[in-house]
Parts: structure tokens; sequence; C-alpha cells
DNA sequence: CATGAATGAGAATTCATTCAT
DNA sequence: GATGAATGAATTCTCATTCAT
């Protein structure tokens, strides 16, 4: 029973964000993701109390999806290149394997009613600590979270967004790490 | 018989840029838009053949208006330091100065089913012919076009979306303005 | 769960059939037959997929409604002259009877969008059946089924629309009988 | 210039009376005519105060045609067989060379807001008086005029308005012919 | 918990018509 | 006379939400 809900509620999520991803934030209407989703409209608002709600508390938690598949694949003992490259490369692949939920951060983190409701420093903050630990310890330089936030991930967002790129995506994203490399490394 | 009003077009388009900063992209309906403009949602339908139509038409000419911004401001003899001091100051400001035509660009650049209308890299060529200037007078390091773009716009679009900066933003564009130069110059 | 109520689709059809009795087919509009059949223009849609699927599914229906009123008057075992009698005579009572409907299916029959939709034949096949029994036990002549059904229905529909008739309606009708009697029976 | 003026209202109907047999008498606007006249919606007005007259005035004119046609191809000295295979033939061949003016005057007359503007009599009266002088001279056996109308027209309308006959069409007219020869002549 | 029916409010769009030129 | 711009009113239809089961 348990089992049977958190699925519903999953299926939920996944029909809203795929669809969002199709037809923009704006062409996401309840009835539309409750068809997707295979429940009727009803049961959505057995999870949810309103649309903004849902919209708000699944933007809220997929928000963190990105930094969570980043800090599963950095390590504390890394070198410093090897972090910056990590995190690059990480950034990209999570908008490749989960394009839905990528495309769906970015439009809601977009819009002034949804936005001002997460805040991008407590869904980034395990990065930022690790990366502070590192500047602690010399290998990184210090700049402010937010400089360092801004050229870490905002660039290679950008490079997912317009997906058409004039060289190879690999050599594309090379370059681009060793780009921050020089930057931040000593 | 009455001549098309150039003015009330204009009302129209900054009525509806308005209300996306306000309202968010799917808060603003034609009628929204219509009372916001001060025209009937019928004198609309004059102007654009449909919602879709007028939202892609001026996400086509506003995508264009930040870089216009910038090619005002910077000059081909300045040095590079002050280039690129000019460039990301001059995104900053224009998002403040514009603060309705930076949000609504940015939303319309994250909504799919727009922003394959529209490319990044046909608003940028300007700037862009004057970075390759520069690299080719041995001024700024060479790397390819999506990159040097990245580094240089989208850092600072994030800081500008991000208002709630922990130091002055001062500060903090000072410090972003220093990473970019050590990170392009020579 | 409320079960689809099936007088509330019921409601609907007469309201617009009744509608478009007294004000024409681009009279009836979705939100005059909610108001007629009291409920929401929105409910309709629940019933219909859109305007033009609601007047073409309701006019098949109808299309058939003259065929099997008058199926219900016919027996098998009448002679030629009852037959041909009763079916004028039902033809014309139901115009009367089922104004609406008769006015409804007329207007529809003409509009070419939806005419190409419902074919006469079908509608009408039961009593053509009745009507080759006759041809084959030598009561009435052969003529193809198209003749046979034009010159059975089509004057005493045309009768039916022009109500104005000179002389008192019974004497029209059976003046209408007795051409047809002889025209058609041996 | 008055040729112009003339001409202007005549291509104004022809669009109208075109456009109802494409899309229905609920598919023609004001719009639609004049784009599909090649003028401007208000100059529309400038011939008709409104649209409603503009369909009257036009149905009032269009519902002679089929008989002012069929006037130009009977002779009063036709025998019996001659005149009646005229008019039919004349009916059909009317609504296969004037397709939409005859869609139109179907349409409009099932129309009830329409219909009673227009009486059917006033349309068929030249027709009719040659039926009388036929009657007299003891050719057409004597049937109260809206009969005579019913099996003259009706069926061969009919006809025109089912397409699709099974057997070829000049097979069917002929017997339709024959039908109504043997119904009105001694 | 889950549902499909039901709906008032509002969406996008078109309408018939008028107005200023 | 002729026009395209302009519009209030009405159009078809969808929305987010609730209700009865």
């Amino acid at each position: 029973m348990r089992l049977k809900d958190q699925d519903k509620q999953q299926r939920i999520k996944d029909a809203m964000v795929r669809l969002i991803l199709r037809e923009g934030i704006d062409g996401a209407s309840v009835s539309k993701i409750a068809k997707e989703a295979g429940v009727s409209p009803a049961t959505i608002y057995v999870y949810y109390d309103s649309k903004e709600e849902m919209l708000a508390e699944v933007f809220r938690e997929y928000s963190r999806a990105p930094y969570r598949y980043l800090m599963q694949r950095v390590r504390p003992d890394m070198d410093g290149d090897t972090l910056i490259e990590t995190i690059v490369r990480g950034c990209y692949s999570f908008s490749r394997e989960h394009e839905d939920v990528f495309s769906f951060v970015e439009q809601c983190s977009r819009c002034p009613t949804l936005s001002e409701r997460v805040s991008e420093e407590e869904c980034s903050c395990d990065i930022l600590d690790l990366i502070h630990s590192y500047q602690t310890r010399g290998v990184l330089r210090t700049y402010s979270d937010w400089n360092v936030g801004a050229v870490l991930f905002a660039p290679v967002r950008f490079l997912a967004m317009n997906r058409c790129m004039q060289t190879s995506e690999e050599d594309q994203l090379s370059e681009l790490i060793r780009m921050l490399q020089a930057l931040l490394l000593y």
C-alpha cells in the first residue's frame, strides 16, 4: 500500500517534469499531467494542495537533484584538477541523463513566482562545503561562494542549454574544464 | 483608414514584458497584457497572429537587446582589461536597467517551445566578432566561441538572477571581473 | 466518483435541437445550448470533444429518428395503398410532433461539413427493405431505391418545410398520397 | 465607376456563396467573406447594412436563380414529355453548374430565421404559370400547385444533394423523368 | 485512497461592426 | 466609395479545483 502510493506520487512528478520539458511550464496543466501520469486529476489533489504548491514543492526537491548527482561523483580526496573536471562533466552528464529534470529546474528557476521560494545557496551547500575545504587546504583559490558557483555551474549549463555546438561536445567540455582549472586552481 | 499605431504595438510589447517579469510566463494571458497595455484584447490580434507568435516575435527581437546594449558601451580601441570589465558590468547593468526585458529573455530562452526558434549565436555575433579581433591581436586567449560566451555571459547573468548576494554587488562584480580578466587575457 | 448523468446528456441534446429550431444552426452557440440545458458550458465538453463533434454525433443519431418513427407505424401485412399512406402521413406527422428534430436534421443534412458524415442510405435502410419486399411481391413497381426514396420522402418534407399551404393540410396530404399511390402501385 | 461598384458587389456575393458551400452557413464570417472577395470588411457595409440583411437579400435574389435557369430552357410549345424532362434535367444541371448557389439556397431555405423571409411560391411562379397553361390545355393532370412543385422539384434536388448514386447519374435521372411523366401527364 | 463528473472562472481567439482617414 | 485599424461582445474551449461515490 505504502509503495503503491509512493509510486503514484512519483508518477505524478515524472509526468509533470516530462510534460514541462515537452511543452514548457505554461503547457503543463493539471489534467494533462494527470493523463500523462495515468491518474485522475483529483488524485493529484490527494498529494498536493494546489498546482502552485505542487510546482513549488517538486521544484524545491528537484533543485537539489543536480547537486546530489554531483555529490555522488566527487570524493574529498580527489586532487583539484579532478574535482573540477568531475564537477563540470557531472553537470553536463546530468543535463543529458535527466533532460527533463534539468529543463524543469532551469525553467522554474527563471520564473519569478517560483524562484523566490528556493534559494540556490541551500541547494549547492554541500558542494560549497567541499569547495571550502579545498580552499582551506590551499588547492583552490579563494573567491566568494557566489562567484565560484557562478563560474563552475553557469557556463556548463549554458552549453547544455544550447545543444548545437560547433565542435564536438567532448572537445568543448574539455576546453571549458581546462579553463576553469586554470582559473580556480593555484 | 487609420494607420497602424506604432506606439500601440510598443505598448503591447512593454506590457507583455512587464507582466512576465511580475507573474512569470504562464501568468501572462492575452487579456492581462491587453489591460496592462490599455488596449482591447482584439487589438493584439491586429499586430500578432497568435499569442505564441507574439511571444516568439518579441523574444526574437529582445534577444538581441542585451548585446546591442553592450555594443554601445564597448569600443574597439579599449584595452583587454577594460573590454572584459565593460562587458561584465554592461551585462549586469542591463539586467538592472531593463529588468523586465532581462527576465523575459531569460524565461523565454529556457522554454523549449520558444528557445528553438532563436539561436544564441546570431544574437551575440557582433560581440563575438569584436572578441575575435582581440584574439587575433593576441590580447585575448583563443578559446572556442561557445566557451568564451559561456564564461563571459553566463556567470554574470547567474549573479543577476540571484539578487541576494552576500557581499555588496560592487565587490561581487569586481571579483568576477578580475577572475575573467585572469582567465581570458594573456 | 459521480456517474455520467444520462439525463444530463439528453438535456444537452434537447437544448441544442430546440435552439437550432429557433435560431438556426449558426445561432446555436455552446453557451446558449448550455444555458438552455441548464448546465455549465464546460459540462458539454464532458460529453463531447468539440461543438463540431457534438453536432455530428447528434445529427448521426437523429438522422435515423424519422425512419424509426415510420417503422413503428408500418406493418408488413399492410396493403400497398395503406403502406404509402402510412409512410407519407408518418413523415408529415413526425415533422409536426418533432418539429425541432425535423428542422435540426433538415438543416444539418444541408450543411456540407456535416452531411458528408451521415449517409441517407444507412438511415432509411429498414424502410427500403420493407419496400423491397413489396416490390418482390409485385405490389410496388420496381424503381431504384434512390428514386423511390426521393419521391416518397422529399415531397412530403418539402410540404412540411413550407407550412403555409393554400388548401387545408389534410387535402394537400391526401392528394399527395393519391399521387404517389398511382405512381408506385401496380 | 458604376461598373466597378457592380463588380465589387458581385464579388462579395460570389465570395459569400462560395464560402458557404465550403464551410457551411455558420462558417461564413464577414471577414472571411471580405478576404475571399478581395475587399475590406468595411466595404461590405457600403453595400449592406448588416450581415443578416446581406444574407437575406442575397438569399432572396438567388432563390429565384434556379427557376430563372429553368425558364430559359423551357418553351411554351414543348410537348408534355419534353417539358417534364427539361424541368427535371434543368434542376439537376443547375445544381451541378451552380453548385455554390444551389447549396447556398438549400442551406438558407432550411434556416428558420431566413426562410420565413422568402416564400417558395413567389420564386417558382413563372414556372407554375407555365404549368397552369399545360393543365388548362389538358396536357398535365390537375393537382394543386404545391403538390406539383413538390414532386417536380423536391425529388431531383434530393438526388442532387446525395451525390453518390448507385447507378449512373444518367440512368437515375431518366428513370425519375419517366416516373414523373407517368404521374403528371394524361 | 482514488476517482471521473461537474463547474465557475478564465483562457485564446473571432465576430460583426464602426471609425478616422 | 473604400479602407485597414480598432474594439466590445461573444465565440469555442481549457483550467484548476471540488464533489459525490
